[in-house]
DNA sequence: GATTACTTTAAAACCATTCTAAACCGATTG
DNA sequence: CAATCGGTTTAGAATGGTTTTAAAGTAATC
């Protein structure tokens, strides 16, 4: 497979070996395309590959990814823990019935004017939901 | 108890009958003062009382609560839902390392320019939360 | 090629939440 | 007042996503 080379990189640089699984995980998410994610999520994908993952190992993966700084991890939402492929600064969409997330561009919405924080904190990160859900 | 009769009352007015344990619940929720619950936590409160109250029932009040429109969910941190009792538009400081939230009033941040909604949906609710963690 | 350190795995454990079915009110009626 | 009837509470079991465990497997190092 000529496109592992790419995802081999993307592991050795975030100091991650690059085992057989981290690379079919890795091919699933580095695409180029943005996509959120759940570990029950990817299993099935990769079933469909006609692979198979243990679901503990695909949970490492993701946290190992989310340390290493490769994904974002979003706010869980339905009892699931959900992952971002997309790093840079940006909000959500969630459709409330399905869990699903929609990306919004950061330029589609302008915040202004934040709160000073709690003394002795940092700021993290930042984002808006927009819960929605299906019109009748 | 002479305070009862208004937690009686909010119940009434919602539609529930005011038992033992929902006044219970109601007491330590409707105190006039904006708090953020589990029911894990509150349980811990009934405890202090020297009450008891099986956490399925505090569960049950809290769903009863919220589907009558007296308590507002928070997406869920750190696997827990979270209840707010400040029914009013506005948003979340969200310490990472204990999952408690703070509120933060709404004219204390102007969002502006908000994106257009996917086709057939509509929006329930919007909320900025702003992960925040105690400087080292 | 042997050693060492890290990885994967199946299975068990965990834990917040929900379900179940039985006991328990509390209001209403005869 | 007793019988009844619907909603309510409860302990305990079940559920389901996630994590842990300990053993087997694999990659890197010498």
């Amino acid at each position: 497979m000529s496109g592992d080379a790419k995802i081999i990189e993307i592991l050795k640089n975030a100091g991650l070996r690059p085992t057989k699984q981290r690379i079919c995980v890795g091919r699933l998410l580095f695409t180029g395309k943005h996509q959120h994610v759940s570990a029950d999520g990817l299993q099935l994908q990769i079933r469909e590959l006609g692979q198979k993952m243990a679901l503990a190992t695909i949970y490492n993966c993701l946290h190992q990814f989310h340390n290493a700084g490769l994904l974002k991890k979003v706010n869980a939402v339905n009892d699931v823990i959900m992952f971002d492929t997309n790093l840079s600064y940006h909000h959500h969409f969630l459709n409330v019935d399905t869990g699903e997330l929609t990306d919004i561009n950061k330029e589609a919405v302008s915040i202004a004017g934040l709160p000073s924080l709690p003394d002795g904190f940092e700021a993290l990160s930042m984002e808006l939901t927009i819960r929605v859900k299906p019109q009748i």
